[in-house]
DNA sequence: TATTGTTATACTCTATAACTATA
DNA sequence: TATAGTTATAGAGTATAACAATA
């Protein structure tokens, strides 16, 4: 048992996890946005894309829901994708008031690209941590994720709450 | 060995460590603010109290180089701290440029209940971990954090790039 | 001439509300 | 009446440059 003084020193920030998670996490995301900068895209741009390619044909207001955002934020990152030439506003099947969102083929030869930018910050970031360490380390925050209740896939951003 | 076919399903975001610690990060962060929001506290005010508390009488530029931020910066954070009764600006023994920045009575009381909230997150996130794979968990986030050349104990915030 | 602190300005992000056209 | 998309506006946060006082 541990009788607690009044003026205990501060226990330092670096040794808990949550300051580690997040000090990592942000450093994490900050290299992962340089890294793809050459590309002409942002992390938020290719998380979108990425779920646009998991399912096309869905409208703004259904990406907006699987990612967590309010759909005025959605129309945004459209027009953005638009502009770049990677996605396309189609007309919706079933309901003329929604639009149904696809990639273009420039997207389809994008994200592979994007997708072995992400392989190398992950060899960077886990350099020197053996095959066990590594598998370790996943399956504790993956744990740790599934728990606290994050959507599996779904990088918040520096986006804040979304529907009300 | 694998051979790469052209149109290979994207590998999951979320079996990344890289994504993973990036999506925990943030949540991480954004949890603690919450939970110093009753302080009348954001975790940027409540690292620079903390580095403020490590050595008094250091200077905004001192402060700022520390932190990785720029002076400009500091203005803002030390002008907040002061306005909550947090902080003082104290003449500086021997740079009549510079302030010597204290922290007030208040601002010792409030440290250590922040610090209890920082332990409650902590307790939060690592819930189901045994003891073992906590000490594993923050063993490998430390030496990442280390090795990738973080300052120990400085959070970059949502703060971007410090000096030119 | 360089440095400390300050102020002003612009730029980016985000949050909110209000509008239109369809359902 | 409710929903999909859009637009406008206001607020936070941050980056840059320029200034006064002092070294």
């Amino acid at each position: 048992m541990r009788s607690v003084s009044p003026s205990a020193p501060l226990p330092p920030l670096e040794s808990r996890a949550s300051f580690l998670v997040s000090q990592l996490g942000i450093q994490s995301a900050q290299r992962f946005a340089a890294g793809l900068a050459p590309l002409g895209l942002n992390p938020n741009q290719f998380g979108l894309l990425v779920h646009v390619a998991r399912a096309e044909g869905q409208s703004q207001q259904q990406l907006a829901d699987t990612l967590g955002l309010h759909r005025n934020t959605m129309v945004a990152l459209i027009d953005d994708l638009e502009a770049r030439g990677l996605a396309e506003r189609r007309r919706h099947p079933r309901d003329r008031r929604a639009y149904a969102i696809h990639l273009t083929s420039e997207a389809r030869r994008l994200l592979p690209e994007a997708s072995r930018i992400a392989d190398e910050q992950e060899a960077l970031l886990v350099e020197d941590l053996s095959r066990a360490e590594r598998t370790q380390l996943i399956g504790l925050l993956a744990r740790i994720s599934a728990r606290t209740g994050q959507r599996a896939g779904v990088h918040p951003g520096y986006a804040g709450p979304g529907e009300p």
